[in-house]
RNA sequence: GGGCCGUUAGCUCAGUUGGUCAGAGCACUUGACUUUUAAUCAAGGGGUCCCGGGUUCGAGCCCCGGACGGCCUACCA
């Protein structure tokens, strides 16, 4: 006998609903059931309601409360939860006794009329029920749900079947992402679908998975950016395009990172930076008024208001108003002395270019809580985005700032290939992204100018559901193995 | 990866100084109850105290090691 089976024998609760299972499989009840004609969900039903109306419903029991010759009971089916009433006279003393071995967690199909109660509650008075699907474990319980953060996202479903809440976020992810989907569509854009296992790792830096392709014998990349395939769409002559879909990165869990997320690119031929901004604008109040139907989210010091326009500064007068106006005047020893007066870990054989990123990211990105757009950042930061116009040391992009994080960076896109070779060529360290010449070749060929951006899908949900961890906006987070 | 904290019944949680400490509520079983809704009332069953060592007359509690989780921290977004 193995392990699970030992489990299994010895729970009490288990054995007790296969006694209740065949009991019913005796009285001609079948355990699992078939297709179920509803009048519509339970959420339906109710907005419907008109007393004595006749209605077919099908969900799970979530309560049972016997009362001798009649029993109240509280059914769910994800739309929402509707009590209904079982009276031994009403459906006659077989169905009702049967009706009496039914566990919580039970999936029913019922029919019966509609009536209220006089506490004044809405309920079916139920004249016929089937079995749709017996329960065979225990729910966790009724009044504080399951709590235990680990059991919720390693068994989701029951998660999802105890604290509602928890489906509401995810419901609201759903309509986030069609709504998302619908307004680049009115804008004429078209969504696409380019590779997530690529020969080479590109379009941004991070450590890749690597997999085997048995049939060709070669290393393949599970993708980390879709951007160089959607640039080369544009060399193709597809003007507007967006991909909507999964990037991989091999590196750790926290509460805002998930080796699998979701991330929106789009490209805008004949675009720039500022048509990005003017579009992402547009699309997350759009999301918010669709969706939330409110632009002000959170409340006290967490509390951000999307109304636009959407504050725009650059990074360098976000440095010189957190470090001083003499800051990049000071020598490579004056800055690291100043930044560790600020508590930052400096490594000895940072550039004053890196260390004044470290102030960025550390003390200035999470100060940013209303809607920020940061513009001309660093040549060196961005081997992919053209540089401005009016000063060859910074980019033409922005980075999108909410709730002190970074929803959303956007570049006027590098478009020169013997640019974007050398810059790729001058990159150093860990952070160097690979070269990829194909892609280089398709620059050859002539893109447009172009703007594009992306915007980290889940991390927007988290914002606009007020969730603390990446973990409570994916649906299967990614979780250490059980042993 | 580093630091701190946690793991007790199916679920949510108590458990004092190492000595009736194997506990409560929900859930489950049995009985009563035909408008309850955290239904109520009565009785009952249910434990690898995360795992493995150690100290001790005696360990849920102390010590060591491990697994898993949470928070903080470091890297990617």
């Amino acid at each position: 006998m193995d392990e699970q089976n030992e489990i299994e024998d010895s729970d009490q609760y288990r054995e007790q609903r296969l006694t209740n299972m065949r009991q019913l499989e005796e009285l001609g009840y079948s355990p699992y059931g078939r297709a179920y004609d509803r009048s519509g969900r339970l959420s339906e039903i109710r907005a419907a309601f008109e007393e004595e109306k006749v209605v077919r419903a099908a969900g799970r029991l979530v309560t049972i409360r016997k009362m001798g010759k009649s029993i109240f009971a509280d059914l769910s089916d994800g739309s929402d939860r509707f009590q209904i009433y079982v009276q031994k006279n009403k459906l006659g003393e077989e169905a009702f006794t049967a009706f009496k071995l039914l566990d919580i967690g039970d999936i029913v199909g019922i029919e019966g009329g509609l009536f209220t109660t006089r506490m004044g509650e809405s309920t079916i008075g139920i004249t016929d029920w089937t079995l749709l699907s017996k329960s065979l474990l225990p729910l966790p319980e009724k009044w504080h749900g399951l709590k235990d953060v680990d059991a919720r996202y390693r068994q989701r479903y029951i998660d999802l079947i105890s604290n509602p809440e928890v489906r509401e976020v995810f419901n609201k992810r759903t309509q986030t992402v069609q709504s998302i989907r619908d307004f680049l569509n009115s804008r004429g854009f078209q969504e696409v679908e380019t590779p997530m296992m690529q020969p080479q790792a590109g379009g941004a830096a991070a450590r890749p998975f690597i997999t085997h392709y048995e049939a060709l014998d070669t290393r393949m990349y599970l993708r980390i950016a879709p951007e160089l395939y959607l640039k080369r769409l544009l060399v193709g002559g597809f003007d507007k395009v967006y991909e909507l879909n999964r990037n991989f990165r091999n590196e750790g869990l926290d509460r805002t990172h998930n080796p699998e997320f979701t991330m929106l690119e789009v490209y805008e031929a004949y675009g720039d930076r500022r048509s990005m901004q003017e579009l992402i604008q547009a699309m997350i109040t759009h999301v918010a008024e669709t969706v939330f139907g409110s632009l002000v989210f959170g409340d006290g010091d967490a509390r951000i208001d999307l109304t636009p326009p959407w504050r725009e500064v650059t990074y360098r007068d976000l440095i010189v108003e957190t470090m001083g106006a003499d800051w990049y005047e000071l020598g490579l020893d004056a800055a690291r002395a100043k930044a560790q007066e600020r508590d930052l870990n400096i490594e000895p054989d940072w550039s004053h270019g890196e260390i004044t990123h470290e102030v960025y990211e550390k003390i200035i990105e999470r100060t940013l809580v209303q809607p920020t757009f940061v513009t001309r950042l660093p040549v060196e930061l961005i081997p992919l985005a053209r540089r401005c116009e009016d000063d060859e040391t910074v980019l033409d992009v922005f980075e999108l700032e909410i709730g002190g994080k970074e929803i959303a960076p956007a570049y006027t896109e590098l478009n020169d290939p013997l640019e974007q070779r050398a810059r790729l060529a001058e990159q150093k360290g860990d952070d160097a992204q690979v070269e990829d010449d194909d892609f280089l070749t398709a620059l050859e060929y002539g893109m447009p100018p172009a703007g594009g951006m992306g915007v980290g899908i889940d991390r927007l949900v988290m914002l606009l559901t007020g969730s603390e961890a990446i973990r409570d906006v994916i649906l299967f987070p990614q979780l250490k193995p059980r042993s």
